[in-house]
DNA sequence: AAGTGCCACCTGCTATAGCAGATGTCCATG
DNA sequence: CATGGACATCTGCTATAGCAGGTGGCACTT
């Protein structure tokens, strides 16, 4: 487990806390830390180089994720995610992501409208270019610009917890036909719109359309299952 | 504020960091800890009569509940809410529920439908007696029973520290006139219908629109804004 | 050889001490 | 009287030390 972590490099602005809650975190999402590993306070302090309290902290933060479990007195290990689990959890992230597109068409001001527009046009210009590692950061960029527009902590809190669950999955499955880029594009351009027209029902529908679908060509979800509105 | 909180009375199994969050969260709810105060960690310490770790744990756990802002170096504070926070914690809460009906409605075990039933025959009964308070104590289990069902740590995690909002918003509010309570026990009603027909779509939609009515006639949710399916 | 109790070790957990940074007060200065 | 700066004091934050409980292995017994 020590070789799977490393010592801080530098001096950064942000709590040890803090900085090793995003560490294991990245470790974990990555796969660096594979599930049921256990994980103990002091030797990971001393793998980072710091003291038990922060990791501690750390810990127990992801545990309030969900990421890990920790048995009193006896351990804490990273928990483990069947592809069930993954699919329920997916399905959340639809609904909350739903949630803040209807947020957003109220909310948004031109200013983020003006934003959106730029990451889809550049969505545009990488889809014809079949970048996807460009592609991949444009749809993060689309997806914060949302939640950012909406003002609620707790949303973008929770979203972001789930976004670990969602690269967890998508490390199980095959990585994501490229064939479906021009359908994800269209589905941006959609939402935008609504977002746009400043509908927060069709806006919402729309964006939980769109992950669920982005959720089964991953192959999270199985089934096109019929969903409401 | 050292007025607000009193020693731990009696030894119990929890860890003292588990019990100063529950203790805080209790405080912040109800009311006792209004929104603005000055939380140090020290003198809440000292107050509860542990030492300052288990007090920064659980502040730290509250914050990612948004319950708490910390600003380094300066300070912890409650967070505020206007209504307008309120109501959005509250559509999200909706949004919630209504994956865990519709998880619940393709995982729930004969034994858990029959428990449902149990409580709704209560609150028939409870309805019939204008016996305000089981029904929400019956309301509760309904809620817990359907939540447990779908064995997600996440979803349950994220439902209770949104019911803390909740409860935060009922003190603003006016009490919920008792003349909704047959349009309540109506919907659950119809929600188990939807469950033991195993219909996750008409399940979920049932119990969203069940939870943004109840949130309208409390006064959260201003607007019976029009809604998906 | 199989069962059993004991003990060293490791775990999460808590307490104490002390750090750097931010704040407010009080005094000297214009 | 107004203003600027130094110091006492508060804050969150981290490190060190030590606690109780749980585990595993080794020796001893049968």
């Amino acid at each position: 487990m020590s070789s799977a972590v490393e010592p801080f490099a530098e001096t950064e602005t942000l709590s040890l806390g803090e900085r090793a809650y995003r560490r294991l975190r990245d470790s974990i999402v990555q796969g660096t830390l594979s599930a049921g590993s256990r994980i103990s306070e002091r030797s990971l302090a001393s793998a980072l180089g710091i003291s038990a309290q922060p990791v501690r902290e750390a810990l127990r933060r992801l545990e309030q994720d969900g990421l890990v479990v920790t048995l009193p007195r006896r351990g804490t290990i990273v928990a483990e995610f069947g592809l069930e689990r993954l699919a329920e959890l997916g399905r959340i992230r639809a609904a909350l992501e739903g949630v803040a597109a209807a947020l957003a068409a109220e909310r948004m001001t031109g200013e983020d409208l003006a934003s959106l527009g730029e990451v889809v046009r550049g969505m545009r210009a990488a889809t014809a270019a079949a970048d996807t590692e460009a592609l991949a950061e444009l749809n993060e960029r689309f997806h914060a610009i949302l939640q950012g527009a909406t003002g609620n902590m707790f949303l973008v809190r929770s979203l972001e917890a789930l976004r670990a669950y969602d690269d967890l999955g998508r490390l199980r499955a095959i990585g994501s036909a490229p064939k479906d880029m021009p359908k994800a594009l269209r589905e941006h351009v959609s939402i935008l719109a609504a977002l746009r027209a400043r509908d927060p029902v069709l806006s919402e529908a729309r964006m939980r359309a769109h992950v669920l679908r982005s959720l089964t060509t991953n192959g999270v979800l199985s089934a096109p299952r019929k969903r409401p509105a």
